[in-house]
DNA sequence: TGCTAAACGGCGGGGGTCTCCGTATCGTAT
DNA sequence: ATACGATACGGAGACCCCCGCCGTTTAGCA
């Protein structure tokens, strides 16, 4: 890679990420161009479409995401683990803009993206939720919990303190709205 | 209002409720003009944003929903009533394309749409609510349980059985994903 | 110091939103 | 039956965005 192309590439995901958390997920393209002070050509050349872009901006943050997830498998109180990592993860997916809807198109991306970020983040996911399985209810599977998940960001999105709301909605749905009574 | 101005508003209504169902709360306006045989502008002048365009196709289901939820206040099995009624908001949220997001949408509208259609809703099902507080967990309200649906809706548009898996994702909620073992 | 392949910028086409205004039409008052 | 004012219509124009393409510049190697 050249070194104008790497510069311009660093610029654009620096200038991206600005942009993205002030406007969302919609951000436009052409303005991200401008902001960087390049042609809307060489945003389209370093990213083809806005998923690209937007996987490069989470790249990172999913990342870390996924590596947490990792660091936990293992623990003996994996009910504790589970949580605290599906915490961290609604945290994310509702304090940073754009996050959650990002996460959402991929999910119903129709090509299979081997590795989007709601893959990556399901394949981290699956030792915890498999070690915890026997205090989760029956049939909950990671692809259900991040789906849960990130409805609740997208639903929370413009509350004025989405992390809060968000966690507390999700709290929620944990202990259950409305348990059977026996 | 003269004849033809509701000739047109019918007319617009259909196609809109047709092309949104299509394409969802995005559907292109100009192309809705198209399909009525009308001018871009007439449809801005019946409908001043898509804001108000969602609200008018939408306003029926949504006042049938909101009628279900008062023929349901006062039954002695509170809490069924309850999750029947949420059962039905979702069906319809996840099998209705474009009601998930424009709920989602005129929640965070900045000015307060006095009646817009999560404001009805919540009226709606709040008796309903209150009548089963004591089946619920301690904190949950109206306004957390459809944001709550609105959310999963939205997590489950391009699943290929959107109302299956919204239905079971919300009675996972409802039971609890993982109840605190005591 | 040349040279070539890679990277760049921006143009043009297609489409969308929103505003505005000249024109056609409806409904009524005569 | 007709004339007239209010009302509704349609589309042009300004602006923005996405996307593909191509002539030009430039980095980096020989």
């Amino acid at each position: 890679m050249r070194a104008d192309a790497q510069r311009n590439y660093a610029r654009l995901l620096a200038v991206a990420e600005e942009e993205i958390a002030l406007n969302g997920a919609d951000a436009s393209l052409e303005q991200i161009a401008r902001l960087a002070g390049v042609g809307s050509g060489t945003v389209r050349r370093h990213f083809p479409n806005r998923h690209a872009l937007l996987a490069a901006v989470f790249r990172d943050r999913v990342e870390t995401l996924c590596a947490h997830a990792r660091d936990r498998v293992g623990r003996p109180d994996t009910r504790a683990a589970l949580l605290e990592w599906l915490g961290e993860v609604t945290t994310s997916a509702a304090t940073i803009r754009g996050l959650a809807m990002a996460l959402n198109r991929d999910r119903s991306a129709d090509t299979e993206h081997e590795h989007c970020a709601t893959t990556q983040l399901t394949e981290a996911g699956e030792p915890l939720v498999r070690q915890a399985a026997g205090v989760l209810a029956p049939g909950v599977t990671v692809a259900d919990l991040l789906a849960l998940i990130t409805g609740i960001a997208l639903a929370t999105e413009d509350h004025p303190d989405p992390a809060g709301e968000a966690g507390r909605l999700f709290a929620l749905t944990v202990a259950g709205l409305s348990p059977e009574p026996r």
